[in-house]
DNA sequence: GATGTAAAGTTTACATTGTAAACATTGTAC
DNA sequence: GTACAATGTTTACAATGTAAACTTTACATC
């Protein structure tokens, strides 16, 4: 039933290699990204400061790793705001948005990881999933004017400007120029998405 | 003439202050972040490692003042947008975003820090610079309206939706979800804002 | 079952970095 | 000209990333 390793008494951790990233998103909720130490991870995961080395490279490629675990919660996170309004295109789009936001807001550290340095860098794994969340995206926007809600037209580009939209507004929460309450969160992203989706609107 | 202090010889910098912040954006667009180390920044300002704490705090207090400095020349970049087209609203609103979105290609590392970590700390001062940029942007919303040009309305809101969907688009170009040339740059900027502000027009 | 080997963890060691403390030099006010 | 404040330097140390050598365990093969 249980296929997860067991600790198997000690010495040997059975699947460090994810309980690794699992401490470093764990302390970069905590305590921010400048808490985040190869050490501290090793110590929450209760193995010898150089034991990491045997499942990551260096320091980078933890962090690379933990960005990934982070697109791959964020993909499966729109999924389910797509599949939780498979009737209506519209609603899979302002879904798509908030679910977005909500995950951005609770997790600054790690969406900030997520989209920071160890994007610019050279990462052909990383780049596939964080193309996979996109691809959620764009998929909808596909759907929505196939069904005849969005313009025919450059559906990447569409998807672009959400996205964009999406992301900008989730940083300019840190910055509170969109001073209000996380209760009205969902109407504010709502708001937004529908100035953009009356200028993509099939009706102009 | 030159009001620029002396070189005095030795031992006192002049405008150390300035120098060590200098040295630093210099750093971070030639090696990353990764790289921004105080001593390294003390090296390139010629002082002793030691010497940057008679005039920051910690080396958290100069990454706030890099970025800082970050936003005060983003805020005259947008400036100098509008200053161009003063005769057009729209041309004002077009030519925010694409310098916005230069600045950001041309110095990633840097947008990278005024938005990361430093931004989510508690510093007045920084979330002040911060909000000059983003009042550039919102008096030229406001012209919109005024001009007729945009719907009348939260000029706020439709502030926090440009820039957001600005700010994203750049982050995104790290991406390279959207791949194209940079000569083609202002035009895509130009083409996903129109989407936007078809939504906001007056038409509507 | 004994054994050899690879995988995974530990220990030791060291260079780099941030930061504190004590000391040195210079500009400036009286 | 002298005292003091500002600004640099030197020395020292703890935390961190990383390499190297060593240890323990799992597993395949005989």
């Amino acid at each position: 039933m249980d296929n997860t390793p067991q600790p198997s008494a000690s010495y040997h951790h059975g699947d460090l290699y994810n309980a690794l990233i699992e401490a470093g998103i764990t302390l970069l909720q905590e305590e921010g990204v400048s808490a985040l130490t190869l050490r501290k991870v090793a110590g929450r995961a209760k193995v010898s400061h150089a034991a990491p080395y045997r499942h990551f490279a260096d320091k980078h490629a933890l962090l690379a790793a933990i960005a990934q675990q982070g697109f791959q919660t964020l993909t499966a996170t729109m999924q389910d705001a797509v599949n939780k309004h498979g009737g209506s295109p519209r609603q899979q789009l302002l879904a798509i948005g908030e679910h977005y936001v909500q995950f951005g807001i609770t997790h600054p550290a790690h969406l900030n990881l997520m989209f920071g340095e160890v994007l610019q860098q050279e990462n052909d794994t990383l780049h596939e999933v964080a193309r996979a969340s996109f691809n959620v995206l764009l998929n909808a926007v596909t759907h929505a004017q196939q069904a005849g809600i969005l313009k025919a037209g450059n559906s990447r580009q569409m998807a672009v400007s959400m996205w964009s939209m999406v992301h900008g507004l989730t940083v300019l929460k840190g910055l509170r120029l969109a001073e209000q309450g996380d209760s009205e969160l969902k109407e504010y992203v709502g708001g937004m998405l529908e100035q953009l989706l009356e200028g993509l609107a099939t009706s102009n």
